[in-house]
DNA sequence: GACGGTGTAAAGTGATCGTTTTACACTGCG
DNA sequence: CGCAGTGTAAAACGATCACTTTACACCGTC
């Protein structure tokens, strides 16, 4: 595993674990098995890094959503939980910690969440005939909501959350 | 206003909107108004705090959610965020910075998030005659996700919540 | 065999962290 | 008047922050 890769992923771990602010870089040194000056060469500045590792995510999320049906939506989420845990959406928590006063972090969030709406606007569209454009949104809260209350609820939260979905399509289809 | 009153409304404020790492004990000596030595003779320490802060949020919270139905729980959500701001729930963002690792957040946050279900059980039960308890869940999920996603896209998300909700209730009653 | 490139370890940068201390002023109460 | 209590301002605490620097080792290439 090249250098960079490595980096990113031990970060994007620490991260995750234990916020953004409350990781030093002293333990991503560490974390990433490089010296400090390695680190800073290859990621530039803490601000650099949490963008990389959010950039990073983001395409690992976006390949997991290639599906073509609400249901399909939330099993990706479920295995999604499956592999990386449930911590609530990290983009989210990102912008909670810097309060959105970082605009490269403000833009990763921004754009993260732009192709997860538009991606649950094309699958609503494509199970309703694109007759219920308003769904869209309710499964992006449904969506939302699985994520954050699988927090302190498990899978259970995302099982629920399916099944409203699925109830809702299929009222919309009647 | 009393001191400690005063000394955690505007602690609230600060970690609401900068999140609680970020915000550092000089920025709530300053805002509070009062020396730092007076702070900590009040509040003790920075987790305490914290802790003080949740614990007058979880009360407020607790008053502005004493409805009797899926529709006014939503009402009740649309009119804290025109009050308080969209910025997504305080007590998972602090779960989030600190991963968990401080007990007396980890409790608090705990706390809040079983009060708030077993109110939406109680809604829930009281409108399907107690038929339906698996809404209660989903009614769950599409709290938290209506205060996730209005932190990127504003009331409407709420108002999608809402009418999903709403829905769900309907489905179940027919 | 000198070379630039890339890595390490470790010390050092000034700033800021949460917290405590020193020194002093104002208050109400005996 | 004296005194304990509560407040202030400001300096100091050691630790840690993000980040840079110094000094050195290993590399394949000309």
């Amino acid at each position: 595993m090249d250098i960079k890769t490595k980096l990113i992923s031990s970060a994007e771990r620490l991260f995750d674990r234990h916020g953004f602010t409350a990781t030093g870089m002293d333990k991503l040194t560490q974390a990433a098995g490089m010296s400090s000056r390695t680190l800073y060469k290859h990621a530039g500045s803490k601000t650099a890094l949490i963008t990389d590792v959010l950039a990073e995510r983001h395409r690992r999320f976006q390949r997991s959503i290639e599906v073509d049906s609400v249901v399909a939506l939330f099993d990706a989420l479920e295995a999604w939980v499956w592999v990386e845990g449930c911590r609530g959406c990290l983009f989210l928590r990102a912008q909670g910690e810097t309060g959105g006063d970082t605009p490269e972090i403000a833009d990763a969030v921004r754009t993260h969440k732009a192709v997860l709406y538009e991606k649950i606007q094309e699958i609503v569209s494509l199970e309703t005939g694109g007759l219920h454009p308003e769904l869209a949104e309710q499964v992006l809260v449904l969506y939302e909501g699985a994520t954050a209350t699988a927090v302190y609820r498990g899978v259970d939260a995302i099982v629920s959350a399916r099944a409203a979905a699925s109830a809702l399509i299929q009222q919309a289809r009647a």
